[in-house]
DNA sequence: ACCTGAACACCGTTCAAGT
DNA sequence: ACCTGAACACCGTTCAAGT
């Protein structure tokens, strides 16, 4: 037998090409990782605590591969909080198991902090209160986790609805329409050729969003 | 042996019960819900064609049971809105569980829709496009259920690393102030406290936000 | 120090067999 | 029509045993 030794760090390259086929935090098993590594499924524990570990490293990868755009005290306050979002979407956009990863982590590490610090820091220059500096970030960033499961919770649904396993959420969106149309609900179908486009332009989605709450926000800083 | 009948009712009942436990929708499982009503578990499977039709079912009894307020045209679309949002909110504080599951499941029933509907019709009456409408329901829609994955996620961190099961979580959110403090994020530091209030604070800070959000929306209107 | 096989205690789902 | 036991194919985690 070679004596091939395994780092931590082929462990999480590899638990990141597995979720880059697609799936869930959930679906990624230690045992796929094993597998793919020709490991037994104990070595892992050699490397990680738990699997809870492994999802803090791999936060912690995503965050750290960040390039994060330059800004400076002269841009209005939100000018540089719209460029940093759009960086930490556009990677989110690209890896979207990214936002389930930050859902399920503590941002225990100096990587994670410093970006919030950062966020905090452009709120606090302008004028805005801890308090206020605080439900501000937090509340975007919820506005930004919860469209994301909800883009991952809809292609995972539209996996497993075309894969002939899950035929039963097949036929839930068509139900969607016909329910709609029995009971006269017009303002929903009015709507509805715009829910259906969703997945193509959730970034400019979330930007248009991020804009209102920023609106929304600036007017309070006034007052 | 006594006949006993089980129905869909009680099975959904009794998962009720044991997600008013604690606990995520992951960690409902067939099995749990087959030992309460002493059943065998392949008998779950002849009332429901699969786990994923039993959430549908208790999401959509869960908007069911919410004591919607009326509204009427004649108040400002604003004060429609968050009376709307209050109260799913309320809802959502009482069964914590219930945010993960609207998530998981699609909104393909006629009480589902009908309150999407209702949202949009207030919007729609103030004057906002089609467009707008979606958008900002939909984005108020992903600012709670992040807020509420956000509380899950920290709740069910905290009952593991309460119970002797895992240790290694206990210890990340002490992690963070020193590590901040090694830094230096004073931005951080500055709104800690308010960090670790937050689970008692959640109401308030949604419609915090709300507020914000609903005060962008507004200005967008009169453009 | 690093890795393993085998086991334990869980999952969701299916299916032939019972009444 | 309704329910069952037993099985299948999965999980995360542990632990004594190997090198």
């Amino acid at each position: 037998m070679v004596k091939q030794t395994i780092s931590a760090a082929q462990i999480t390259a590899a638990a990141f090409e597995i979720m880059q086929t697609g799936g869930t935090v959930e679906q990624l098993s230690i045992r796929k990782i094993a597998a793919k590594l020709h490991i037994g499924v104990a070595t892992f524990y050699w490397h990680f605590e738990n699997k809870q570990a492994l999802l803090q490293a791999m936060s912690d990868e995503i965050i750290a591969g960040i390039q994060f755009p330059p800004t400076t005290t002269a841009m209005p306050w939100t000018k540089q909080i719209k460029l940093i979002f759009k960086t930490i979407y556009a990677t989110y956009l690209e890896q979207p198991y990214a936002a389930e990863l930050m859902l399920r982590t503590v941002p225990a590490t100096k990587i994670r902090l410093s970006l919030i610090n950062r966020l905090l820091q452009i709120l606090l220059d302008a004028g805005f209160t801890p308090e206020q500096s605080n439900l501000a970030i937090e509340s975007i960033d919820h506005f930004m986790s919860g469209l994301f499961a909800d883009i991952a919770g809809k292609i995972e649904m539209k996996q497993r609805a075309l894969s002939q396993t899950d035929p039963y959420l097949a036929q839930l969106p068509l139900k969607m329409k016909t329910i709609a149309a029995d009971n006269h609900f017009d303002a929903f179908l009015k709507t509805f050729e715009h829910h259906r486009q969703q997945q193509q332009h959730s970034a400019e989605k979330f930007m248009l969003g991020l804009d209102i709450f920023l609106a929304g926000l600036e007017q309070q800083r006034h007052s």
